[in-house]
DNA sequence: TCGGTAAGTCAACGCACATTGACATGTGTC
DNA sequence: GACACATGTCAATGTGCGTTGACTTACCGA
């Protein structure tokens, strides 16, 4: 309702008017949004509002909300937390996450949602096979690390990824016994596909 | 003389007045629609437009876009195959239809982008709750049948669709020696599911 | 044959939204 | 201080779309 409260937006620069500082919060705003409502949801105003502007200066910097949407995709292609994870307790670490929907707000969550997003957006459709290589496959590949950890990255992140759509779908923690065996279900999967000398073959 | 009167064709003529016929007309339309294009961008013109009638039936027949788009997504989901797989081969069976693209048939590739396309979208997330324990979670854990199935059926679950997920954006065949690791992943990994005394405790 | 009703059509309304260009204001330069 | 350009604001326009109610037509039984 006050717009005037907000006013404000940083502290340490002072300058009112400053193109990049703007561009940046658009940016910034764009991706929050795109991320929670989808590219048909977010509405431009609204965008515009977040980053404390006016509508006309999307098009001025972005030139369109697709321009916008692309950008803000690209934005958030940071590498996924999956790379820094300890081998020993990252089985359990994700289960519990899992289960227990937490971090849902961070970072994380958000671009991966943006990312399923792009599946459903015609236009930026392509850029999901590139996005999932780099964002997914690529560090566990890496993080894996062993001769057949091209195949082993992609079950993984088949199942990572499943994990990700189930807990969006679910959207509440899960509780009491269904928990625990959820958790040690997915303790039990995940630990098996972290293991270099699993591959039983035949 | 009453010959003639049982003549019916519902091919190229134009349709008689049959509300039934209509109205299933615009669901199929509307699952159709919706799966390729998502709620937002399905436009009821277009869906009116492909069961060749006017918009104006939809809400009659419907009420309005969201009804419309409820009851075309509990239609969506049909009962999965899961529930007809044999439990000693379906593992390797999964596995090796994910790695091949084997060509699964239209209705359950249309379901799923439909799947997906919901989980997306803020709105109709709540809907794609209800409907995947109703058509997804409750055959697998019926299935599955044993005390902690409801757990083990959204794991399951997750793993399935994480796959589906895979192979959607990889969209060839895995060949050599990556699609020889990546089945024997997959199906260790849906064996194990599959077991029931498997549940080690943590 | 005829009338009532279900089935289908049509045009218009209103809303939400992206887009756009004209306008205002601040900021650095001379 | 005055000018020019960059930055930001405002209101208007057009469009796509869901919704709606009044209108027309086909069907079927009396």
């Amino acid at each position: 309702m006050n717009h005037i409260a907000v006013l404000r937006r940083d502290s340490a620069a002072p300058r009112r008017r400053d193109a990049e500082a703007t561009r940046a919060a658009i940016l910034e705003a764009a991706k929050v949004h795109f991320a929670r409502s989808g590219y048909d949801r977010a509405a431009l105003r609204d965008i515009a509002a977040g980053a404390s502007c006016d509508v006309a200066l999307i098009k001025r910097y972005f030139g369109g909300k697709e321009a916008l949407f692309t950008e803000a995709l690209k934005a958030s292609f940071h590498p996924d937390r999956l790379g820094t994870w300890d081998r020993t307790t990252f089985a359990r670490d994700v289960a519990i996450e899992m289960a227990d929907n937490a971090h849902v707000d961070e970072a994380n969550t958000q671009s991966f949602q943006f990312l399923l997003r792009t599946a459903t957006s015609p236009t930026t459709a392509p850029l999901l096979n590139v996005a999932i290589q780099e964002r997914f496959l690529a560090p566990i590949r890496d993080w894996l690390g062993d001769a057949d950890a091209d195949a082993r990255a992609r079950v993984l992140a088949a199942i990572y990824i499943g994990l990700l759509v189930e807990r969006l779908i679910r959207n509440q923690p899960l509780e009491g016994r269904e928990r625990e065996v959820f958790i040690n279900q997915v303790t039990a999967t995940l630990d098996a596909m972290v293991q270099p000398e699993v591959t039983r073959r035949g």
